[in-house]
DNA sequence: AATATGAATGTAATGGATTACATTCATATT
DNA sequence: AATATGAATGTAATCCATTACATTCATATT
């Protein structure tokens, strides 16, 4: 392997002079620039990271933490991350934490550690302690999940509106019993969420009746197990909302198993617009986060503040959108 | 930020002893240790990798290259390498590529450069001459996908196998008529299932229509697309095979669309077993691959290479399974 | 008592690239 | 002709942790 000493010496240079070729930096006359070119090429060098990054004590590398990447909702988001992140000469690691609080404390060790120049968490189990700690030494952004009770800044949309939207749209078309499918995690969007169902509840006269509030995991199956109990109480619902995708694509399946027609005999809401919201039968009316933008707007803070440019956290909620399909109307 | 400098002053030692006591050299006295565990601690000292992995010329890092991490096809196999990774004390980078050469390029720099130990190409679009001079001079082993015509270890399954034994469960269900969903690319694994569809037409004495076969490129609205052509046709196809399972739920729409019933009118058969095979309606028969274990192994075979213990190239087969749902039997 | 042994610790070189500062030398200025 | 200027290049310090080699000193061996 040729080292930068290598490549001096075949030129018949200073190292200092093959530096500035490799970093483009002037005030290298033509003629030199490619004689040590032709010496990288001969030698096919290639510089050592590993000394430049010690030296510059960066590695542009970007860590990005979420619970899992099967999770279609996150593909569009790291997508913004990464777009966003190499036009400004960075590089991502995506990290699955398998919302495992030790999974994720090994990764902020390679931040600590400065393996990374900066984190982007996207549904941290981290303690308001941790959390604080974290902001406080190195740059980090909250992407869609977030804590407010931390000086870090966040990305996201405002999801106690979102869940009122879902839920109007219901009332409007006349469904009086609508259960939700929520999660029991202590997330703020889980808490805005079901704030917001309530709160349409109450405005539209409607009593909130806890044997239609579920629990699950974001998962398939867990919307397929809560739908199913629900299917099996007496005053059944006549509309379910369901806080992600999978879950209401879980709670279509177990109503179409007991023979029920969507949406006729019981609509069905998700959150998230994945992409098999409009896969699957019948289309799912469902929220739509603005994804990528949520990704490219994580990113653009993270640099800014690795350049130390903001001072300040920043709360930035983007616009969200109720999509309309067949398992809400005919 | 505390260097290792500051901790051995801080402990009255001198920084060899911390580096000893950092990495339990034993070698250090049970007093000494902890006196530089304490001043550790007090100045809340975080090794610095960065001069670490110059000094041992190695990251621990592995780079994982992927067409793209919303294919649900991969989650379960990074979750095996990644597992086989965090038990060797080796970090992941999850690289997507879009399946875009110059991406890939980008990041094969990053192992080039010395930022990682070694890689794994999952569904790789470099030249048999570019793969060859990187299998020559880095650690690589391809996964799944593979050039057959390079001397760099891969595992997967045997495709060729895979694909008749889906086409003849068709045949046996007693179709005639089958139409294939393949892709357009130069995948050995497309190959090699194209090549068990004919074969078993052949074994059956049923000729190989070309209009029977349509390309798409393994996402759902590529299914949805092929499957209408299907349908157009005087003489439809009774079944269908897909090479991914995305591509066959997309069918599985376009068939429901044209008022089609599955199985009865039309038999779908997809690849792959993702999550979503069981969660559509009606549930899809599917190949499924080991695809935690192809992770697990994967991995394995690149420790070892890095490690320096394996010397040739291996070929890895793994076994898979026809799983019979809805889609093909009543 | 003299010497050998080896555990515990220290000193300094090392890895590769960057960069502050120093030097050289051709050209411009007076 | 003497001096100033500044572009081009070189020298050596630097980033941080590891580790080969050196040193110290207490204990064991004869």
């Amino acid at each position: 392997m040729a080292t930068i000493q290598d490549v001096a010496k075949a030129a018949g240079v200073s190292v200092a002079t093959v530096s500035r070729v490799l970093n483009n930096s002037g005030l290298v006359q033509e003629e030199t620039r490619e004689t040590v070119m032709e010496a990288i090429r001969a030698l096919n060098y290639q510089p050592n990271l590993l000394g430049r990054n010690l030296r510059r004590m960066e590695t542009r590398m970007i860590l990005v933490l979420l619970p899992n990447i099967s999770n279609p909702f996150y593909s569009r988001i790291v997508k913004g991350i990464e777009d966003v992140a190499h036009k400004n000469g960075y590089n991502i690691m995506l990290c699955n934490t398998d919302s495992d609080k030790m999974r994720e404390r090994i990764y902020l060790e390679l931040l600590k550690k400065r393996l990374s120049d900066g984190i982007i968490l996207m549904a941290s189990e981290l303690s308001r302690e941790e959390l604080l700690e974290l902001g406080k030494n190195y740059p980090v952004v909250q992407c869609c999940e977030y804590r407010e009770d931390v000086e870090i800044t966040h990305v996201s949309i405002d999801n106690y509106s979102a869940a009122k939207k879902a839920v109007n749209h219901l009332i409007g078309q006349g469904h009086k019993r609508i259960a939700m499918i929520s999660c029991k995690n202590n997330f703020l969007s889980t808490v805005q969420r079901e704030a917001g169902y309530k709160k349409v509840l109450e405005e539209s006269g409607i009593e909130f009746d806890p044997d239609l509030l579920a629990y699950g995991d974001y998962g398939y199956k867990s919307g397929l197990r809560t739908a199913k109990q629900f299917l099996s109480m007496q005053d059944k619902p006549t509309a379910i909302f369901a806080i992600s995708d999978m879950m209401a694509i879980g709670a279509i399946k177990a109503v179409r198993q007991a023979g029920l027609k969507i949406p006729e005999d019981i609509a069905v809401v998700g959150f998230d617009n994945i992409n098999f919201a409009s896969m699957c039968e019948p289309e799912l009316t469902t929220v739509s986060q603005p994804k990528y933008d949520i990704g490219c707007y994580t990113m653009e803070f993270l640099i800014r503040q690795i350049k130390g440019e903001s001072k300040s956290s920043q709360a930035i909620f983007l616009e969200h959108e109720l999509i309309i399909r067949a398992s809400t109307v005919k």
